[in-house]
DNA sequence: GATTTAACTGAACATTCGTTCATATCAAAG
DNA sequence: CTTTGATATGAACGAATGTTCAGTTAAATC
């Protein structure tokens, strides 16, 4: 028995990438079998195979997408005022699009590891390409006289790990909405880099 | 052929979870076999259950050993001052403690998934005892008026996430020395904070 | 209605997995 | 020298792994 109900093709496709993605941060790539996805996707396993070459494939398209993703979102924006009113857009821009794709966030950041030496190097690139984004706010800043921090170069890396720090433990329908929750890091990252 | 040199009671056991902790930290539990460890270790697999009842003792220990440690070694540390005093001695505390065993920090957060649900409890139980002495750090300085934050368990997430993050790039014998990186984040922890 | 083709099945492949256990070996105790 | 007990081997277990592929089905095309 195949095709057992109307065409699949630009459907199945994004319901495997869906599917793995839930499973990955769930449970971890290695500890995720093709199987596994396939039933979730109410598929057998070797139907996998029709939308991606291998299953290191789909986790590093999976990262791949996500970052791209993330700096394209970022670049879209458009950056106006001073280097202070940019970082606040950063902050707010960071924790919205974190916050909305928990799943994606912690795959890139938990399985580094175990992508081939190639695709971490992508991968890695991009994230590289994140990171100096925001040490190019806050270098302007501090030339503008707005920040003073010693080493704009760990102030991002700090910065980017306690705003993404908030998917650890923020929910929606909390006790806080997100605004909340943005107006209380912009205001601990303000504070922490203003001259 | 057993047993090939000596009387290896005693040193074999650490050896094993050595073996494990820079395993599982390079690799991830699931991706690490329990023959890739005996082959560390320099033995056959079966000996492993000499030293552990299973794999998933085997990560559990690890992982309650490392959080123990952590409120052991804070707790033995004299508490002098106000609450701004203790808070910086908090900040340096956490950076060098957890820069000192990248690999138990690294399982710490990255293997609670592959623990079981009881294993979680315990492990979880412990991170939350952590995070409860800064909080209550914090609220003591917000009641002293020497700190200003709207949500210490917030905040205290937020400096939490921050610190660790140190451990993404810091290397010993790098540009920076630990007291500088120390001083850095000390620096910015206080200002966002301050009152 | 016949033909084509994308989509999927189900079985099979060689490996590897965690764990168990009968057996062998060596150090220490008597 | 003999006995004992801890320590390790090496083979074996069933189950699960990623991946391939010939064959089957049903939708789309003519």
């Amino acid at each position: 028995m195949a095709r057992t109900q109307g065409s699949h093709s630009g459907i199945t496709g994004p319901r495997v990438r869906d599917a793995a993605l839930r499973l990955f941060a769930r449970h971890g790539y290695a500890a995720v079998s093709m199987r596994q996805i396939a039933g979730e996707v109410g598929v057998q396993a070797g139907a996998l195979y029709n939308y991606t070459p291998d299953k290191q494939s789909l986790l590093f398209e999976l990262m791949r997408g996500h970052m791209e993703e993330l700096l394209a979102a970022w670049d879209g924006l458009p950056q106006e005022g001073d280097a202070m009113a940019i970082l606040e857009a950063f902050t707010r821009f960071h924790i919205r699009f974190h916050s909305e794709r928990p799943d994606a966030v912690f795959i890139a950041y938990m399985e580094l590891r175990n992508l081939t030496p190639g695709n971490f190097a992508t991968v890695e690139a991009l994230r590289r390409d994140y990171e100096n984004r925001l040490e190019a706010i806050l270098s302007r800043g501090v030339a503008q006289g707005v920040f003073r921090v010693p080493e704009p170069k760990i102030a991002a890396m700090a910065v980017i790990a306690m705003l993404t720090g908030v998917n650890t433990w923020f929910r929606t329908g909390g006790r806080l909405s997100l605004p909340e929750v943005e107006a209380i890091y912009w205001d601990m990252v303000r504070r922490a880099v203003s001259a």
